[in-house]
DNA sequence: GACATCAATGCAAGCGCTTACATTTTCGCC
DNA sequence: GGCGAAAATGTAAGCGCTTGCATTGATGTC
């Protein structure tokens, strides 16, 4: 007995709702998972005890038994970042159309705690695996691919990749958007970017930077480059350095729009006028950029529909279906008001 | 043998661990769960088998063993609301401090998902759960209480509530700034809230308004209340209504500032000059009221220590003490430039 | 050296479920 | 009504781990 004099009940087993029903547990068993291999009587009358009884299964011994779950394990970077989020969101939906549950992880942009979630994930049995840029351990590929565990890799494309990736093609998309930078007129560029190190996505983007500067002649030296962590303050920060510049850049592109927009509030607070003073960019294109005054320019991601065809793919993936398929989502360039030719 | 040649190697077991380190599983098993019980010497030669192995434990079969799995579970409305992915992401830290990792569900705010999810989280094994909000059918405080699962609920304070609660008070945070804002001289006042059926915290803080108008003697249908999504956009589709009011409120208070911020956005655009042709107000102070322009007055709402105390308590819960505690975060007033005195 | 004591280890019974295989029931057909 | 095939149900062996209890081994005492 309990403080308040109500006995903590057991769970009921299969077993209690067989012995209530009079029937065996593997026609309990049947009832709950291929109901058709039983006769509508019989079921009726299970399914009424396993009512009566409140039985829940017990996931763990059903896993156990079957080696599946109907889950599927995701770790993203964070949940403090809507893009991520928002991604998610979608591939948790057409999860759940197709009956799939989703078991979230985080892992703090670290490759380490990464590696023991994707273990912890397999442990507990996840059916197949989300994961978010394709660097990493070629290990952990390895070990996936021992376990049989399928696994897609979201945020980024790369054709030759060893599992399946849905994504964009960051260096392209960003080197896109720096052409027309360059095309306004600007020399003097900085970018305000997630630590590039073990970060696929914002090295590439840096690439991108890098190469449409080097198609114009501009010299590699005319970028500058400051790494912060995500979020609105760390990207006024970050501004803050870049007016201390020497030689002071007319643009600043950030890594995504959170960053832009830190950065461009950073920059009015201290007097500037964007994009007279300073242009801005950013990337992702989430609801911010269009509430931010200016306005910004960034590149548009699908973020959901990436979500969603990650998601079918995996699935497909565990049905044993079409196993490779590599899946490039466009992004376009959105231009809006804080871009601008530079003054001087 | 699968596509290229390699077989997909059966995960190592306890027994192959012991096996190889020429112990019995028992002894393996304590290694892992209780080292100080085995000798040094046979710890060292089961732990480099282990290694060796490359084994992991299995978490469902452990789970089913040991009816403990040292994971907690939380269900939050939605994860593309940063409010509740911060106060996550700070419950998530404190757990792994304690060696405890969470499982996340998101319910779409469905009172029946959320429900069915709850007995998911359960039926994996969880040792206690983390919800947002009291108001929920009380049939599941019951099952919580009779399968022993320990739960707390946060984003609200309730003394009453037969389940700790870590929160603040909704209807007193909104009616203080309420009060503010009728000191100002706002008579027609509108409200864009959340659906409030089922949704305590937003009932609560629509209490709040009334509650204030109530002791200044204002009558109540000077109040015009929006209900919506979560949304910027959506936050800038009911403005466009109460725009569309006869006798167009003054002043529009918004259940959260991701709502306000889209209605600032909307209002702009519409020609309007905030706060002079109208007042705005938020609820989070999350870092977009700082950026929005012209900056947001809201209340400010300690997230992350919320969380934090949330996965202190649920921790103690789980070990066993202290067990009805109930936690009231503090909120204030963050008055900013959206909110002035009605010019007419 | 025998014996008591306690630490270290092993044995084996489950935990709650699924499922291959065995058995029983049902049903169509002659 | 009896037969055989097919459908429905039952039996029981695990899935990989933990843990109470039994056994063995080490240590100290007289």
């Amino acid at each position: 007995m309990n403080r308040d004099d109500t006995p903590i009940e057991r769970n009921p087993t299969l077993a209690d709702v067989a012995r209530h029903a009079k029937v065996s547990t593997a026609t309990v068993s049947r009832c709950l998972n291929s109901p058709e291999r039983v006769v509508e009587k019989t079921r009726t009358k299970v399914l009424n005890s396993v009512r009566e009884l409140g039985y829940t299964p017990n996931f763990n011994a059903r896993a156990l038994a079957a080696k599946r779950t109907n889950t599927i394990g995701a770790i993203i970077p964070t949940m403090e970042n809507a893009i991520f989020a928002r991604g998610l969101q979608a591939f948790q939906e057409e999860l759940g159309r197709n009956g799939i549950t989703l078991l979230v992880a985080s892992s703090s942009y670290q490759a380490d705690t990464e590696e023991e979630q994707i273990r912890s994930l397999v442990s507990r049995g996840a059916d197949a695996l989300f994961l978010i840029g394709y660097n990493r351990d070629p290990k952990i590929y390895d070990f996936l691919r021992r376990q049989g565990i399928p696994a897609v890799v979201a945020w980024v494309f790369d054709q030759d990749a060893v599992v399946p990736t849905v994504g964009f093609d960051n260096f392209t998309a960003m080197k896109t958007l720096a052409e027309q930078v360059i095309a306004m007129g600007h020399r003097r560029i900085a970018t305000i970017t997630a630590a590039v190190h073990d970060n696929d996505r914002a090295s590439e983007r840096l690439r991108g930077i890098r190469a449409a500067m080097a198609e114009a002649d501009i010299p590699a030296e005319q970028l500058s480059i400051l790494e912060t962590t995500y979020g609105i303050d760390e990207g006024g920060a970050a501004l803050e350095k870049v007016l201390g510049l020497p030689d002071r850049p007319t643009v600043v592109m950030c890594g995504n729009d959170v960053l832009a927009v830190g950065a461009i509030a950073r920059a009015k607070e201290m007097g500037l006028r964007i994009p007279d003073d300073l242009s801005v960019t950013g990337f992702d294109d989430i609801e911010i950029a269009k509430i931010s005054s200016p306005t910004l320019t960034t590149v548009h991601v699908p973020h959901r529909r990436m979500g969603k065809e990650a998601a079918t793919l995996l699935i497909d993936m565990v049905n044993d279906k079409d196993t490779n398929r590599k899946i490039l989502i466009e992004t376009s360039l959105q231009i809006r008001d804080s871009l601008a030719p530079p003054r001087d």
